[in-house]
DNA sequence: CGGGCCTTTGATTGGAATCAAACCAAGTGG
DNA sequence: CCACTTGGTTTGATTCCAATCAAAGGCCCG
């Protein structure tokens, strides 16, 4: 559990030996929640930060007239909600959508390593702005793409996001969100969803069964959605 | 000059008399930048961060297509790209929409304020998160509310952000950018924006002409739009 | 005063929403 | 173990918002 901080946090580069020993002894408390519970909601002012270790998780605000949309997705190793350490309220709301493995970091912790040890507070810095980056790209997308573009582009994205913490295999991977979530983030209906997603799969650019997807030639659908990892600020290594 | 950088990081709470004179100190370059240039361009590894003291400076992207969008606006006050003191890469571009006046601090200052001045940091870090909320509403504006109300939106978020540093009067100010422009920032055609401008002033929402908007009534136009201010994570002061 | 960019108007097309209903899978309880 | 329920997926028909194509005005600047 340690190693998932210590290996999100060094993606950012500049962490001593020192640094991971703090780390080391910060206090955490892993916590099992289920699916579509809130890990914290609007207007809160909750009193821990969350990593997650297992499971998805998603940042969300409900529109006006009751729509859900889906801001951002944590998978395992993201930090959900950095935010809530800084900012005098939350602006929107974190759930999860699978049963999930949580640590939670109070703020004080949060603030003590922002205040003594200024390579992690530049790595949880960094962390916030790779989480800005992808936003950013999911806004480009939405305004820019269509339905189907939109739609392989996500798949892509989770494609390496997914094999940094090493879950894919075989270019397949798992994932656990409905139709209806799918819509959700790419600011489609459900039915609409449906349907491009047997646009996609009669082009065979993905095999999409029982929250399961399979890409049979990645090369293809980067191509066909104009895939450009650069966003996602992966370190060298990674590739 | 040093007035603007101060009263910025303020607003994030928690700086004292010793971090004001830091940043009196910190060496600061003013250039005059005409309008329609990049500040800095994807995949530069700039040396310097911006920020603004008057005009109009745009974050956008180049989609595949050529087609250009804006993720994010800049006023008198903001900073352009704190990114590039810490990420790698630029993934979007800088530019300019009017001329402007800009202060560069480099890398090197950033990097020392952020490793010694742990309140200072913290400030920085609150402001990315800032900019990360207004991002954020942006995708959930795009995604969930049709163009009118989306061009409302964006009217009432400026006035807020705009009357911060003093630049509204009247419930008016200047817009200095075209409707291309706007077509670019809502992810629409220029001809659906002008048609959508058309709708807004003839439900006397607003009065835009050029380049100069004025909202007759504001609450009338953030009903209208929804609009709830919460993201923008203003101080209480500035009610 | 001419040229270029922006704004405006009109006609048409198209992508996605909406409305409606059937189908399917999985879990529940009798 | 099988009706029953529920939530998700699929299909079809229709509507509508915004894009596209095309061209005419305005305005500003050199």
């Amino acid at each position: 559990m340690f190693d998932t901080l210590i290996r999100k946090l060094s993606q950012a580069g500049g962490l001593t030996e020192a640094d991971h020993k703090t780390l080391r002894q910060v206090s955490l408390r892993s916590r099992q929640v289920p699916a579509r519970r809130d890990l914290t909601s609007e207007e809160d002012r909750p009193e821990n930060v969350h990593l997650v270790l297992s499971g998805f998780v998603c940042r969300y605000k409900i529109l006006p007239k009751g729509q859900r949309h889906i801001t951002a997705l944590m998978v395992p190793g993201d930090f959900c909600d950095l935010h809530v350490a800084i900012l005098d309220e939350m602006d929107h709301s974190i759930g999860t959508m699978t049963s999930c493995t949580v640590v939670e970091i109070s703020r004080a912790t949060i603030h003590d390593l922002t205040a003594n040890h200024p390579r992690i507070a530049h790595a949880l810095w960094w962390a916030t702005l790779v989480d800005e980056a992808v936003l950013r790209e999911w806004l480009v997308c939405l305004a820019g793409r269509e339905a189907s573009k939109r739609m392989a582009h996500l798949f892509c994205e989770l494609l390496l996001r997914l094999s940094v913490v090493g879950l894919v295999k075989d270019d397949s991977y798992t994932v656990p969100f409905t139709q209806i979530d799918l819509a959700d983030m790419l600011g489609l209906t459900p039915v609409h969803v449906n349907r491009v997603v047997q646009h996609l799969r009669s082009e065979n650019l993905i095999v999409l069964r029982r929250h399961h997807v399979q890409i049979p030639d990645k090369a293809r659908l980067m191509t066909y959605c104009d895939f450009i990892p650069n966003y996602l600020h992966r370190r060298p290594r990674v590739k």
